[in-house]
DNA sequence: ATCGTTTCCGGGAACGTTTGCGTGATTCTT
DNA sequence: AAGAATCACGCAAACGTTCCCGGAAACGAT
């Protein structure tokens, strides 16, 4: 192949047609074996071929070919990402915390979305398979309740982390919030308000997470002697995905007898939505509705009211997942310790949770 | 290699470790190459054999290893995408529409960020290009001012298709947006408010939209006999990486003599810090001054005040530049016609813009 | 019977890299 | 000085594909 020094930009040489080992090799008059060998600092070369082949690298800024590497040692360098959507602020601050670290490990990322559906995220599964990925970090869809295709990979051996949205029924590293105790602390906060009438408005039933931060929901409730009221719990089992689920939760919270004085909201997505619907009927926030939810939106704090949040450390929450997906990946011996990291989440108090006289 | 079917979703067989052609043509008592023509049909095989081929690599779920053929034809089948940021509203959804085109055109997507820097750039570039990329999507950074690196790439008939922040002096496809028209519609907006002196806080003076963004306002000004005045100019050459650029921009245009009553902010990131940082020395919107800008975030109608804003449409900007990218990394012969295709943003009036007496 | 044509298939090189094994040359033993 | 040990390097296979080439078998034409 073709040498081809493009330009320097600042000290860097630019290529485009790369050296290969052959090259090397040719140039110098030695063989490929010794080149490889030389290049990676083998005692069985000689110190003076080791030099000549070293600098003749640098010079002519010789790549290994990923490809190539990755067809010789079955390994493709590259993490799998399912995730429900990345235009998403929680969504795509992990996927910044995923890329940052798998960029520096050499690896690369390929992100496929499910928007919720449980038939895209198997098709996805499938895909990231054929393209041979070494791992997958997954955050399960509002609809899949069936992780079998997970499960099977696993007992294989085949690593896998989950972050967020996890399968309860496989024991592998996962990465999560405390999603019990951020509920438990928004609740809390909206109680000391002087709110009693509390609904909450959650995702699918499917997910753990769900069921976690109702757990922290109803533990503040009972903590401070507050009947919890089935008719003020709605689930959207499309996770937000479809707007008339969302708005018909809110509209029948709205609408009730005794309708609640506050909501707590517990999905990012379903956050943003409901302080839309509520604005729309003109209801006003926070005098006759107050509002708290989870949501890793950064801007919430110029809403009209000021939004209060539980806020997810995503981007740590990515990184973390990512440095265990690959240590996994790097093992050298079958994993049979999980861990399952639980970081805190943050509560932010604005003016949506506070009562009005 | 081992067949291990491991279960079945929905009809739909799941593998883990895949057969190769190797593992047909020794199950089937043939050759590889009879295997490999079989599964595209050549003529040159047996209908009985073409046949039982492929049956059997129906039934055990072959699928060809993509790093094989990456290395056999020399392409990885894969782009490098040079963004500044994901996690920003124009870029989550440009990249969103990058991947629904090259996901379903059997391309994978390696995004990198350049945090507005140039170094990175340049890095992330090499970084693409050792990775064996077909072809790259690229948006500069505010910082950038030397592109000679790409158009080395360009002469050397690497194809790169620019989207949004464009290299003015490189001769390829490119897709943006109407910036000239969208800064024109949106200072005419103000005008018809009733403002005559209006600021323009913008990005860098290094990227081409800053200039067409600024030459639609400008003009604008022109059309309605207003002077514009020099001091009401304020870049941020920085991209709004550097919070205290924009907060003393904004102060400064605040605290003048005769200060601006609106202000047209020419970027996304600063559209929303300026909100902020307004807010944040306790000036009223729009009561003490106006605003309108570029924004492509969903959730600014929610905010206090609804901002009015110029939205560009991310989603389509992004396929379209895929498009022409894979188009002309597939192209048979030299590309020598390049297209520069030009969207229209869209004008949203909210409350923000408006004169309140 | 000979030649040409068609049909159908296998051998093997190539893509870039790593690595086990073999080997000639030098140095070290005693 | 002869054998052993060490050093420095090359050969070739392998990873999964594709594809050029070559060739056997069958058939038709003369």
């Amino acid at each position: 192949m073709l040498l081809t020094v493009l330009c320097s930009i600042r000290g860097t040489t630019i290529m485009f047609e790369s050296y290969t080992i052959k090259d090397i090799a040719k140039a110098l008059g030695v063989s490929t074996s010794t080149v490889s060998r030389a290049l990676k600092g083998s005692y069985e070369i000689g110190a003076e071929t080791k030099r000549l082949v070293q600098e003749y690298a640098e010079k002519v800024n010789y790549r290994p070919n990923p490809i190539a590497l990755s067809l010789k040692d079955q390994k493709s360098h590259s993490i799998g990402v399912v995730v429900c959507e990345v235009a998403n602020d929680y969504f795509s601050q992990a996927i910044n915390g995923i890329e940052s670290i798998a960029y520096n490990l050499g690896y690369h990322v390929i992100i496929t979305q499910t928007h919720e559906s449980f038939d895209r995220e198997t098709v996805n599964v499938q895909h990231l398979l054929s393209r041979h990925v070494d791992g997958l970090l997954v955050s399960l869809s509002a609809q899949t309740t069936d992780t079998s295709q997970y499960k099977y990979l696993h007992e294989k051996g085949f690593p896998i982390v989950f972050f967020d949205r996890v399968a309860a029924d496989i024991d592998t590293h996962k990465v999560i919030a405390n999603n019990f105790k951020g509920a438990f602390d928004a609740t809390e906060l909206l109680i000391a308000s002087g709110f009693k009438k509390i609904a909450h408005l959650t995702s699918s039933s499917n997910l753990l997470i769900t069921h976690e931060r109702f757990n922290g929901f109803k533990a503040a409730l009972d903590k401070h002697g507050i009947e919890f009221k089935p008719e003020y719990l709605k689930h959207c089992q499309h996770g937000g995905m479809i707007y008339d689920e969302i708005e018909l939760a809110v509209k029948d919270l709205l609408a009730m007898d005794t309708s609640p004085e506050a909501i707590f909201i517990g999905s990012d997505r379903l956050t943003i939505s409901c302080v839309s619907i509520i604005k729309k009927l003109g209801v006003k926030i926070p005098g006759e509705i107050a509002l708290a939810g989870f949501t890793n939106s950064d801007v919430v704090d110029l809403f009209d009211p000021p939004l209060t949040v539980v806020r997810q450390p995503a981007f740590q929450i990515g990184q973390r997942a990512t440095e265990l997906l690959i240590k996994t990946i790097e093992s050298k011996w079958p994993v049979e310790e999980y861990t399952t990291d639980m970081v805190d989440t943050e509560l932010i108090a604005r003016l949506s949770s506070q009562k009005l006289n």
